[in-house]
DNA sequence: AAAATTAATTAAAACCTTTTAAAATAATTC
DNA sequence: GAATTATTTTAAAAGGTTTTAATTAATTTT
């Protein structure tokens, strides 16, 4: 088969530097068959209204000369490079990697690829993409990055839209555009579920680590339904990575009137918390008890194995990417598609008392 | 500014669907400068053809007009979608997740982006992949899987670097091909490094879990230099993930005879192994050591924290990285950039007896 | 002032596909 | 056998950029 390609390319080509590979086009194969640029075209996009013979002609020469669209050419004519773009904190982090691996999954199922476009929680970085999508190198785009520093875009991506390259958000808000699809988990509940729980336990004071309005405006009405007040102080509302739930652990253990329990914004923050904890001789969940929100695949493999609140992050990212695709095609969306909302489910394991 | 495009809009292309937005093009510009075309590009370009105040003029109208480059027809002119496919097993996983990043990091930096291809250990996958790549849509690419079944495709990839698509491999191996430069860690020296150190502090009886014949090398090599013998119900030779890890925690707990100690492959496997034999109240470390490869950062924060071989996966992804756009750029390496090799280093942590 | 040189601009080709409208060929009908 | 219809093939345009070679305009030299 190679050899094939390679006396091709010298009876067609005579001089050809060394290494200097030319692919196989429609018209090197059109010459071949001895028939137009066009029927060839045609024949492997298998219109029917080339003949059956020309066709398998054709579909013969073009295999032996290993011939292969060239994307770059369709992307033009097609006005389309079957790409979506994933706008996403960072890769490094479980509930992320899931979510670009469930999207992946599903636009991959549809011939479609997808571009990393991870930020760093940087907002120029966020800027770069957007340009970057103007250019018409996607079809679409998926932001999933919070953080208020980025509510500064949504202008630029309002107006991404109008230039019609669908977009959509997941778990991001501070949008109320028609044209702006939202995927999200209700948070809010999720947080207020774990409030819920810890105080059906028994326990009456309790802290919050993580930076998430939503999530502590669901946390804050749980102690109101209870009647218990929130101290300022139980307040951890901070950026927070692992190292950061690490540092709250830390602050939490030195206290001499410690909580009783801590709803983290998010499992890695709890793991760190917990670890935290551990290391200065706090029991978990003796002493004090630890819940996460989202159910990374860690949190069951954790020690002591994490309570939390499950959020469907994989059946988020393939909604979402359906409702892309959908509107790429140019599909309209149902009411319903234009906001999903995914409830969410309280995982009980180790790291709270038991009732 | 917007207004101004729609303006254009109207003015020049009277009547336009409802939602069809016609992207400005350089064509537009140079009607509306009184200018040709190429003038227009070049200015764009920078140019130092073109007049000065000429150029200041095309300049202020694309600001105007908002013009962004298009860019699938630039990459067609160009041969080139400044985009690289990373290939690897599956992003929700620590180490890949980190190497993408470290990818993607770099990349960005050269103005260039990643597709992101995962696998899922799937071989047919890996070819759809290959063969997208053939269709130009990517300037070069790194694979990153490794496993039995995927080493059927190396001729295919020996292929494509001959049809002028760079490849790097990173941690794979069977290929020696002089176009195609190999990044790896020395995995059978952190086995080796893992068992030796093991051995260092007492234990005479060593288990291995995983699938890596590098490794479980490295690791016999370590048993060999002490003089001690390897059952093969030692040897947990077989493909896992973290669950996995948790069924061998289970089977080693179950025995009577237990090993002292044992190897994981990486650090999932061996949080998966801690987690089982704590649930059936065998202890680490006081009943058996557990250590892992790879460091990732749940590693420092698992309980307890996990004595490990730290390998540079960053340095990795950076390095891999670089050598690729360095050959996408037509530049040639040097012999070291061919195969080059990181050390890796033992992390002594609480998973392991202490000496 | 004509010739030669330099600077600025442009026409046109190239990149490779898809797709439409027109042309050529084959098959059918009267 | 001419006219009509159906089938098959093709020329050509379109997509939007880059880039080269050629043209035009401006400047300098003789």
């Amino acid at each position: 088969m190679y050899e094939n390609l390679l006396l091709y390319k010298y009876v067609n080509l005579n001089v050809l530097k060394e290494g200097d590979y030319m692919a196989v086009t429609l018209n090197d194969i059109a010459r071949k068959a001895g028939v137009s640029l066009a029927t060839v075209s045609l024949a492997l996009n298998n219109s029917d209204k080339v003949n059956k013979d020309t066709k398998l002609k054709i579909k013969r020469i073009a295999d032996k000369l290993n011939y292969v669209p060239n994307a770059r050419a369709r992307a033009l004519v097609k006005k389309s490079t079957k790409t979506i773009g994933l706008v996403i904190p960072e890769v490094v982090n479980p509930f992320f990697a899931e979510l670009a691996q469930s999207i992946k999954d599903y636009v991959r199922s549809q011939d479609f690829n997808v571009i990393l476009c991870s930020t760093d929680y940087q907002s120029e970085e966020e800027l770069r993409y957007i340009n970057m999508f103007r250019s018409g190198q996607v079809d679409g785009a998926i932001f999933a990055c919070v953080g208020d520093m980025m509510a500064q875009h949504n202008e630029l991506i309002i107006k991404l839209v109008e230039e019609n390259i669908p977009v959509v958000y997941v778990d991001r808000d501070g949008v109320d555009h028609d044209l702006i699809p939202v995927v999200k988990s209700d948070v809010y509940h999720a947080a207020y579920q774990a409030a819920d729980y810890l105080i059906s336990l028994g326990h009456k004071e309790l802290a919050f680590a993580g930076q998430s309005v939503e999530r502590l405006n669901g946390f804050k009405s749980a102690l109101m339904k209870h009647g218990l007040d929130l101290k300022d102080k139980n307040v951890y509302y901070d950026y927070l990575k692992m190292e950061g739930g690490y540092t709250v652990g830390e602050k939490i253990a030195a206290r001499k009137n410690k909580p009783e329990a801590v709803v983290c914004l998010n499992d890695e923050i709890a793991i760190g918390v917990i670890q935290a904890l551990i290391a200065e001789k706090v029991k978990v969940p003796e002493e004090i008890s630890v819940i996460g929100i989202d159910n990374i695949k860690m949190a069951n493999f954790y020690n002591p194995s994490l309570t939390t609140v499950n959020i469907p992050v994989s059946q988020m990212g393939k909604k979402a990417a359906e409702i892309l695709l959908k509107r790429i095609s140019g599909q309209t969306l149902s009411p319903k598609e234009k906001f999903f909302i995914f409830p969410t489910e309280l995982v009980i394991r180790d790291s709270s008392w038991k009732a």
